[in-house]
DNA sequence: AGCCAGGCCCAAC
DNA sequence: GTTGGGCATGGC
């Protein structure tokens, strides 16, 4: 079953799956992505306005898609505030303009952005195929085939850091496991998600964990809280905030206040836009950035 | 071949 | 509170 939204504005799937907040979605031949999130497999299709979700009722689209791809949000409003900023930032908004900040859920993104740390996009990507082929748990079928999810706390807490060793995580495999473990102890996930929905500072918060520091607690506040005025640093938001804001490269604290002052409310947003404009510079082998 | 990657931990200042 | 070395692994 196809379920099908149209007048979808502000929104490419290229942009929304390629941009590094989430990975697993598999780009196809057609240009559709097949993903499994949410306890649920489905292929994605956008074109002209309309987003066809394949394998999805109405019903899973009311309850699960429509806040997975945050339909409700005004993203033309919030690409105007930050365009108002001028310089890179209107540019980058320009450029990724279809990109949406998924509400993707909380234990995965601490999954994926604990294997994320000193790593690169696709042997990320690679790392969390293994571990969810090898541990997880089934998550809904598409074409006949059983897929598999991200296996839980529940699942990875039992385990010894050379049981991951197929899945190659190198040193996070005990970050992974330890996280687990802690994760149980104060009650699993979802209460976890919960007592920091709340928090003031759930960033703080999460690195208490092992293998979570600032930027991991960042982007998983991010992207698995969705605080949209969380502003990961990672090593291309340092080279953007130096170069086109002059920051020092190590005063991270310097480029999170600009982002607040600048930024507010939509500085995780902004960090996505620069993020993905600054990569995608790069891959394509030019230098020659304005500004 | 060697540098770098959506960094973190820990020890030493 | 800040800084630097060490770290598993593989993409390019």
């Amino acid at each position: 079953m196809i379920y099908t939204v149209r007048g979808v504005k502000d929104f490419s799937a290229d942009q929304t799956f390629g941009c590094g907040q989430c990975f697993r979605w598999r780009g196809q031949e057609d240009g559709s992505y097949i993903g499994t999130a949410m306890g649920r497999t489905v292929r994605v299709s956008f074109s002209d306005g309309a987003l066809a979700i394949e394998n999805c009722d109405e019903k899973d689209f009311n309850i699960i898609w429509k806040d997975y791809f945050d339909l409700g949000r005004d993203y033309g409003a919030l690409k105007a505030e930050l365009s108002s900023c001028g310089g890179i930032m209107k540019t980058a908004a320009e450029y990724g303009g279809g990109i949406r900040i998924l509400r993707q859920d909380f234990w995965e993104t601490v999954v994926s952005f604990i294997i994320s740390q000193n790593s690169n996009i696709p042997r990320i990507r690679k790392c969390i195929e293994a571990l969810c082929e090898r541990y997880g748990g089934e998550s809904g079928e598409y074409g006949g085939r059983p897929c598999r999810g991200v296996p839980g706390p529940e699942v990875l807490a039992p385990l010894r850091a050379e049981d991951l060793a197929e899945c190659r995580l190198g040193y996070r495999a005990d970050y992974l496991i330890k996280t687990s473990r802690r994760m149980l102890d104060l009650g699993g996930p979802g209460q976890v998600a919960k007592s920091l929905s709340g928090s003031e500072d759930p960033s703080g918060q999460l690195r208490q964990f092992r293998g979570i520091g600032p930027k991991v607690a960042d982007c998983i506040t991010l992207f698995g809280l969705h605080r949209l005025d969380a502003f990961p640093v990672d090593v291309w938001m340092k080279r953007v905030m130096h170069r086109f804001f002059g920051i020092d490269e190590k005063d991270v604290s310097s480029m999170k206040a600009y982002a607040a002052g600048h930024f507010g409310r939509c500085g995780g947003l902004a960090q996505q836009y620069l993020f993905y404009y600054i990569r995608s510079l790069e891959k394509n082998g030019r230098d020659d950035l304005p500004g």
